[in-house]
DNA sequence: GTACGAAATGGC
DNA sequence: CCATTTCGTACC
């Protein structure tokens, strides 16, 4: 489906709509000049203003949509790169549609690799001249000589490395002329992933929920969710519908929520299918994106392993998408288009017919509520593979059996550290909440240090020495005296924080080696790992962290885990509060006794009769899912009803209340609204300026698009510095 | 998203 | 009063 300027009677100049990187509703019109060749999906340069961008040619255009005299020319067509498919094109449509983002916006993240649209320049090589000969050989020169003896070219520094010289040898004998310099053509494609080298031995559960895998591979549009206890062997499982993908020749899209997984992650992946697999994440430099884009783009790789914005690679043949940790919050991006790359996922399997696979050991809500409506195929894995027992879980009813004022940790949990590490096992101790405590206020006037910026309470972090804001990262130094009554030494601080409970452990198990985990540890992600992998070999008798010990990692010598407080989380407005606890809780006490031996977890609670505790107490998934499903229904919540913010920033706090409130006022169906202020929320300055959101819920998903966007024509205009957000994603709320 | 002119702030 | 920052708008 070609066209240009001479395609039609050549009386009228052929006109294209293009999808530009600018926030607006449509696509702008642009004139092909003659002699160019375009069609839907090329990539062009186009003028825009005063600059040139990259655009994707939506259309061709039958009449002019625009005043003729404002018509530009096309500048430039990248054709070493394929123009983007059908598929992707209906793709990036309907994610606009979806998160009532601009076309050209969702446009501009396939368009991420600015050089990945030219060929990639050849690199300089060098290659044994002939017939040559040297008159004066050294030992130096003769290894090089050696290497370059069957004439294919090499890289001056790959065959200085190579030989064991310097690479000024290699000079050397390009001046003699005994190489010479020739262009190679630049990287090969990588090593293809072997599917039939013979994978680990599977258990039953594995075999069957593979069977069902591979049947379905390559046979149309469907969506599994490998939903297995933690440690019960899905990476195996998907890593076989890889496989079964790659046999039949088609590429794979494995999504993983944590870059910090993926060195790993690359490891397994590399030990079953003989060759690692392109990387795709924003740590990824340039010039190797590029190569990922191309590579995609040609089918020359076959697996991309990456971020959520892998999701927008323009992939040749993709045949399977896989994705990890389903319920994963890091699927969803906040900022710009706002979107849930595990629904995207599904969208994309949908619009192009192939296989998605989601897996998970603690699935959302939704996609269990999707498995049961028959939507998703369910897979499980009941039991662990290596054949241990999931840990006993013991409930510490703080009520009763709560430690002593200004302890934290009751005595059943202490005894049972103390033995873990007499033992010589490791012991984790799980709470969500990093620096001391929480809330610092005056023990005379009643003082509670508050962020100015936002309605939260400053946490001390006293090993800094600092309060800090954890909204918007604010901080002022821990004053000696009150700040209001001008008292000394009047400060106390309440409630626990990771750092606190290490000074318990340090003052009741003094000889055991205790190491912190929070993600404000100082020296960065390169320490993190570091630290990781001390406490895998043992280096540590009892690990004290926040949400990040329940990521990843294996913790072989793990045999206890203890829940300081396993009701924090359950207190917010947050709807999915009861989600998210179960998801970590489990995640975490999951932890213990993969291998070290039969492992336990302690939970310590102030409301045990909670259904999301009594769940995990029970250590009975079903339990959870089917009262959280019940909840939701009978409330109308995600994923029965569906809820969207409209967020409101401005960098004034009452301008903006007052605009949220005209908003909500202008909405048809106000019974359906609440406006949330900052307090309210628990958000409010994001990059200075203060957000508003006003929920509004709707029966069903596109009942709620149709609604935001009737609502957004009759909103008044934002005023002077008022801006809108829109954020429609069914997984995001808060 | 970004570049531009217009308007508003601010220092001497 | 001019220099600098901030805001509002158009971009085909």
């Amino acid at each position: 489906m070609l066209f240009d300027d001479e395609a039609l009677d050549g009386s009228l100049p052929v006109t294209v709509s293009v999808l530009v990187p600018v926030a607006v509703d449509e696509a702008y019109s642009y004139r092909v000049p003659a002699g160019m060749r375009v069609c839907p999906g090329s990539i062009v340069r186009v003028p825009l203003g005063p600059r040139e961008v990259i655009g994707v040619v939506r259309d061709i255009e039958e009449g002019a949509t625009v005043a003729r005299g404002r018509l530009k020319d096309i500048l430039h067509v990248y054709d070493d790169v394929p123009p983007l498919k059908a598929d992707l094109m209906l793709f990036l449509d309907w994610v606009a549609n979806w998160t009532l983002s601009p076309p050209g916006m969702v446009a501009r993240m396939v368009l991420r690799s600015e050089e990945a649209l030219e060929p990639e320049a050849p690199l300089p090589g060098v290659r044994k001249v002939e017939g040559a000969e040297i008159e004066r050989i050294t030992k130096a020169r003769a290894r090089v000589l050696e290497f370059v003896e069957d004439g294919f070219a090499w890289t001056k520094s790959g065959l200085a490395g190579a030989a064991g010289v310097s690479p000024s040898v290699v000079d050397g004998l390009i001046s003699h002329g005994v190489l010479e310099v020739v262009s190679m053509p630049a990287s090969p494609p990588p090593p293809a992933p072997e599917p039939d080298r013979e994978g680990p031995s599977l258990t039953p559960a594995q075999e069957a929920a593979v069977d069902s895998l591979r049947a379905a591979i390559g046979k149309g549009f469907s969506v599994f969710l490998i939903d297995g206890v933690t440690g019960s062997g899905k990476t195996e499982v998907y890593f076989e519908a890889v496989a079964e993908a790659i046999r039949q020749g088609r590429q794979v899209l494995l999504l993983l929520p944590e870059i910090s997984l993926t060195s790993q992650f690359l490891d397994r992946f590399e030990t079953r299918f003989g060759a690692r697999p392109a990387e795709w994440h924003s740590d990824v430099p340039p010039k190797k994106r590029a190569r990922v884009w191309r590579g995609a783009a040609s089918g020359d790789v076959k697996v991309v392993v990456g971020a959520r914005s892998a999701l927008f690679l323009p992939f040749m043949d993709l045949g399977l998408i896989v994705v990890d940790e389903e319920h994963d919050t890091a699927y969803k991006q906040e900022d710009r288009v706002s979107y849930n790359a595990r629904d995207m996922a599904v969208v994309r399997g949908k619009i192009s017919g192939f296989t998605v696979a989601l897996a998970s050991a603690t699935p959302s809500v939704e996609s269990q509520v999707n498995a049961l409506q028959g939507r998703y195929t369910r897979l499980e894995l009941p039991e662990r593979a290596s054949g241990a027992a999931l840990p006993d879980i013991i409930p510490i009813d703080m009520r009763t059996e709560g430690p002593e004022r200004g302890r934290w940790l009751a005595p059943k949990l202490v005894e049972a550290l103390a033995e873990t590490v007499s033992d010589g096992a490791q012991a984790l101790l799980f709470l969500n909440r990093r620096g001391y405590a929480p809330l610092t206020l005056c023990r005379t006037c009643g003082h509670r240090f508050q962020c100015p910026n936002c309605s939260t309470w400053l946490v001390e972090h006293r090993f800094r020495g600092r309060l800090q804001c954890h909204h918007c990262g604010y901080s002022e130094p821990v004053p000696n005296a009150c700040p209001s009554c001008g008292n000394a030494d009047t400060l106390v601080a309440c409630g626990p924080g990771v750092e606190r409970i290490a000074e318990e452990i340090a003052d009741i198990l003094p000889d055991a080696h205790t190491l912190v985990l929070s993600s404000d540890l100082p020296g960065g992600p390169d320490r993190l790992k570091r630290e990781m992998k001390v406490i895998a070999e043992g280096g540590a008798d009892i690990v004290i962290g926040t949400q990040l010990v329940a990521k990843g990692h294996n913790f072989p010598l793990m045999r206890l885990v203890g829940v300081v407080d396993a009701d924090l989380g359950l207190a917010h407005g947050d709807p999915r509060a009861g989600e998210r606890t179960f998801q970590i809780i489990s995640q975490v006490t999951g932890r213990a006794g993969r291998i070290a031996g039969q492992g336990r977890g302690f939970l310590q609670t102030y409301a045990p009769e909670h259904p999301v505790i009594e769940a995990l107490l029970a250590n009975d998934r079903d339990a959870f899912y089917k009262s959280e499903i019940e909840a939701r229904r009978a409330s109308g919540l995600p994923p029965f009803g569906r809820l969207a913010a409209l967020i409101f920033s401005g960098a004034d706090r009452n301008q903006t209340a007052d605009f949220a409130r005209a908003v909500v006022r202008a909405a048809p169906h106000d019974q359906s609204v609440t406006l949330l202020g900052p307090a309210e929320a628990a958000l409010s300055l994001v990059r200075g300026r203060h957000r508003f959101r006003a929920l509004v819920m709707a029966p069903r998903a596109f009942d709620l698009q149709a609604y935001l966007r009737q609502w957004l024509k009759v909103a008044p205009k934002p005023r002077a510095s008022l801006r809108l957000q829109v954020d429609v994603d069914p997984q995001s709320f808060l």
